[in-house]
Order: C-alpha cells, then structure tokens, then sequence
DNA sequence: ATCAGCATGTAAGGCGTTACATGATTCA
DNA sequence: TGAATCATGTAACGCCTTACATGCTGAT
C-alpha cells in the first residue's frame, strides 16, 4: 500500500512558494486553504520529521534569543515528488456532510428540526462566504501572476459553490414550510 | 471525549426505516447517501456489534439454509439516540477536495495539468450527476410522503453544487486557456 | 504582571480503509 | 462450471484529532 498522507504534499506545495516554519505552515493551511483542506500540529510536525528523513526538505535552525524556531525549504527532489503528485490524474475528493446526513433521516425527529439544521447550516455558510469573499477580492488585480491566478481559482470554486448551498437552503425551507 | 462515530447515526437512520443486516446497510450507504457519507463493512461490522452491546440495536438470527444471515432492529433507546443527535444543532461538514489540493499548487506544474486536472474532476462529476437525477427524479412524484421529501432535497442539494461545479470548470477552464 | 501569540513537539486514542479469510447461493 | 452476489467478520495499518507539556516574547 503506497503512501497516502496529503498533508506532505499541502506541506511541499507551501514549501514550493516560501521557506516556513511548523507554524507558519499552520498558520497559512487555516487561511485560503482551509476551506478545501485541515491540517494541525499533531499532524505537521510529524510529517516535516520525516519529510526531512527522506530528503524531501532540508531544515535550518532560524531561532531568535531563547526562541526555538526551525525553517524548512524544500528540496529539488521534493519539488520533483510535488510535481508528481500533480501530473497523477487521479484525485480523491471526499465529502462528509454531516448537515444532509441529518437532513436524510430528518423523518424522525420532525420538520421543525430540519428546519433549524439547515439554518444553522446556512448562517455558518454565509459566514465562511465573507471571507473567501475577500480572499477573492484580494487576488483580483493580481491575476496576472500565474500564481495568484492559481489562487483565485480555488477562491471562486468555493464562491460559486457556496452560493449554490445558499440558494439550495432557501428552496429547501420554502418546501419544508 | 465523546463518541464521534457517525457510522452509527447512519446506521440507526437506515434502521428506523427498515430492518435490515449490515450487508444491505453497506449497499444503502452505497446509494443516495454516498454523495455525502461513506461506510466500508470495516466500519460497519464492529459499529453494529457495539450498538448491540450499548442496546441501540437489536438481533435475529434470520439466516436461510446455510447462508448466515443476521438481521438488525433499532430499539427504542436506539431511537431516541438518534433523534438527540438530530437535534443536536452542531454538525461538521468536512471537505476534502484534492482536486483544488492540486489545483492551488498549480504553478510548480503548469497550466496544462491544471488543466488536465480540471478536465477529469468535470468529467467524475458529470458521471455522478446522472445518478444523483435519477435518484431525484424517481423521488419526484412521492414527495407527498414526508420521508421522501427528506430523500428529494439531499438530492437536490447534490445536483444544485454539481451544477455549480460544473459552472466552475468552464470558467476555470477558460481563464486558464 | 498578564495575556495573546509564537514556537515545538509527544501521547493516547479513535476512526477508517484495505486486504484478507471463509463460505453459500444463484444464474448463465 | 464458473462468476457474481450474498453474507459475516478480523487484522494490520495509517492517518488524524485532541489534549497535554513546555517555554519565550511582545504588547497592554
């Protein structure tokens, strides 16, 4: 059984932009990409441990003062795993809609607790809209980077299907009333 | 920390429908409810031996001739874990596209396997759409009775974002072009 | 002085997938 | 006769989350 662990590559594709620590690589997987992908430390420190044994980044002690602090670059056979990992076609995309589970067998507690799950559903939803909202904005006049173009891409995939989860809950409490 | 285990929420649902064994439980997970949740009989199996033990579950020994056969019955207790769950208005719908995964890193490997990339995301998408019409279409006519009205709108809610996904490869496509 | 943020990491435990193991029945 | 489907389960392994443990720095 091959390898499997996406976070390397989350990791290598960061990595490929700029050279960061542990945190800054949590700190950047809860920004745009959090809304595709989750990553915590329990699962990156580990990761960067032995993405280093197998020579896919190599680390600097970038300390300051009394303050451990650890720099990873990567390397030109990470970037070649990076790049294969790209030109593999195959994707898994899984989804786990805890919501529409809920919905599914919502004949047994009633219309009105459908009613308030896809509310709540949707007030989380228009929260999460504002911020790629912005991140959009924020990429618009700098698509010109091919980079940023990258970016803004993933952005509005989550725009456009979160505007269609809006639509959808209005349509479904208007059938469920 | 509380039991997480969804599996068992999806086998309850699926049991205050209908009794059923875990081999049927596999085959309807396999059908409407794969668009959102997924069980593997690695999942199933032990889930419906710990239901039992905790007395969410009840079983009979219904084999025919040789062939072992153990059917489930939710319990009362059963029933009202289920309805507390539903009624819990926290829910976690978790997301994890590859698809934007790669996408996001596009730049290490270029527009062309972005592009490749987007082309068989469309085309997996395009596949499951036919199903989740037919499951909708089928549902249509009997919207009358409350359990399939529940049925209908996970439907839709996967049609309308496949949609939307669909929209999103277009227009990624062409700014990518 | 205290709190938020920076920074690294480990340990326990839960959950899930995959592969394996076994055997019956039905249908072509 | 052989393949597909019905049917139950276990074992190994991998991955991730959560909680814990520790300590520095900068701002209020």
């Amino acid at each position: 059984m091959a390898r499997e662990r996406k976070i390397d590559m989350v990791i290598l594709g960061l990595l490929s932009h700029e050279d960061l620590t542990g945190y800054d690589i949590k700190k950047r997987i809860d920004g745009a990409i959090s809304f595709f992908w989750k990553g915590s430390f329990g699962n990156i420190y580990p990761a960067l441990k032995d993405m280093e044994d197998q020579g896919l980044i190599v680390k600097s002690d970038t300390s300051v003062g009394g303050r451990e602090r650890i720099t990873y670059r990567i390397t030109d056979q990470g970037r070649e795993a990076l790049s294969g990992w790209l030109k593999d076609e195959q994707a898994s995309n899984e989804l786990r809609y805890e919501t529409l589970l809920k919905l599914f067998f919502g004949g047994v507690a009633g219309k009105e607790v459908a009613l308030k799950n896809i509310e709540v559903f949707e007030e989380n939803i228009k929260k999460d809209m504002a911020m790629l909202k912005g991140f959009a904005k924020a990429l618009e006049s700098r698509l010109g980077e091919e980079d940023h173009l990258y970016f803004y891409l993933t952005a509005t995939f989550g725009i456009e299907t979160y505007e269609a989860y809006l639509r959808w809950c209005m349509g479904a409490k208007k059938m469920l009333k």
